[in-house]
DNA sequence: ATCCTACAATGGACCCTGTCTAAGTCAAAT
DNA sequence: ATTTGACTTAGACAGGGTCCATTGTAGGAT
C-alpha cells in the first residue's frame, strides 16, 4: 500500500492523524494536486483537518524531499509524489491536464559553460505545453 | 533608444503617458521585473500611474507578443522584454537572480514521441537552479 | 499505565498577487 | 473644436498562501 507512509515512519516522522491522512491523499501515480485539493480530499476522511495543517505538512514533504512541488501554471502550487524517478511534466494549455514525461537525454548537460556565468546548477524544470488530444479536437 | 516604443509605435498601439512609462522601464536587457517593481519604477516618473493600468499594459504586451511572462519562482510573474530570440533562464535559489540562458539544441526534440500521450505540443519552458557565484561563495 | 514535554494542529487574521468594476479622462480621427 | 471609443483610476474583491497564539497530543520516560 503506502510506501510514502512506510518511509516516513522509517524516518522517524512523528505520525498524526492529520499527517497520514495527508501522505494517504498524496500516494499515487500521476498525482498532481493542489493544497487545497488535498486539504478537500483530506476533509473527507477527517473532517477536522485544517487548511494550516495541510500545508504545513506539504511544505516538510518537500523539505524531506518525499514530494515535489510543481509550478505548472501561474496559480496554486501543486504536488507530485513521484519524486523518486526523474521527469518533467506536459501540460495542456487549454484544461490543465497534466502527465509526467520522460525527455531523452539529460537537459542539464544542454547548457554549455559558457552560458552558465559561475552558477553551481543542481536542477532543471522542464515544462512541455500544448493541447491535449481532447482540446484539440475541441 | 527604445526598440519597443518604435515597435508599438508602428503597430498603431495608442499611445498614452501611462504605456510609454511602462514600455520604457522594460526597455533592456536582462530585465525580469515583477509587476509591482514594474509600477514602483514607472511611480517614479509619473506618480499617478495606477496598478491596475500597469497590470492591464504588461497584459496588452504580453499578448501582443513583444514581452514574455516567466514564473521562474512560485511568486509573482516576472515581465521579460526579450521576446526576439528565443532563450531559457538560469535562476539562483537564493538570491533569485535570473540570467538569460541560451542552450545547445532543442528541448522539443528531446520529447520521444510515445512521451506525448497524443498532445499537439507548441512550446517548452526551461528553468535550471542553482546557485550564483556570490550565494554559492557565502 | 501514567506523566511530561516537545512537537503538531487549529482557526482566524493577515499578506501578496492579481482581477474587476464603475466612473472619469483623453488620444486622435473628423 | 468636437466627438467618441479606448484608456485610466481607485478601490473593492478574490485566490493562494503564511503567521501566530492557543490548544492538543504522540510517544519516550517513569
Amino acid at each position: 500500500m503506502s510506501d510514502l507512509l512506510e518511509r516516513l515512519r522509517g524516518r522517524g516522522w512523528r505520525m498524526t492523524a492529520q499527517r497520514r491522512v495527508v501522505a494517504e491523499v498524496l500516494d499515487g501515480e500521476h498525482v498532481h494536486l493542489t493544497a487545497d485539493e488535498v486539504h478537500a480530499r483530506a476533509v473527507e476522511r477527517l473532517p477536522e483537518i485544517s487548511r494550516a495543517t495541510v500545508y504545513n505538512t506539504l511544505g516538510e514533504l518537500v523539505s524531506l524531499g518525499e514530494i515535489l512541488e510543481v509550478a505548472t501554471d501561474h496559480r496554486a502550487k501543486r504536488y507530485d509524489p513521484n519524486a523518486h524517478r526523474p521527469h518533467q511534466h506536459l501540460v495542456c494549455a487549454s484544461c490543465g491536464a497534466i502527465r509526467d514525461v520522460h525527455p531523452d537525454g539529460n537537459p542539464l548537460t544542454d547548457l554549455p559553460e559558457a552560458e552558465r556565468f559561475g552558477f553551481t546548477i543542481s536542477d532543471v524544470e522542464v515544462t512541455y505545453r500544448g493541447l491535449c488530444p481532447n482540446c484539440a479536437s475541441a
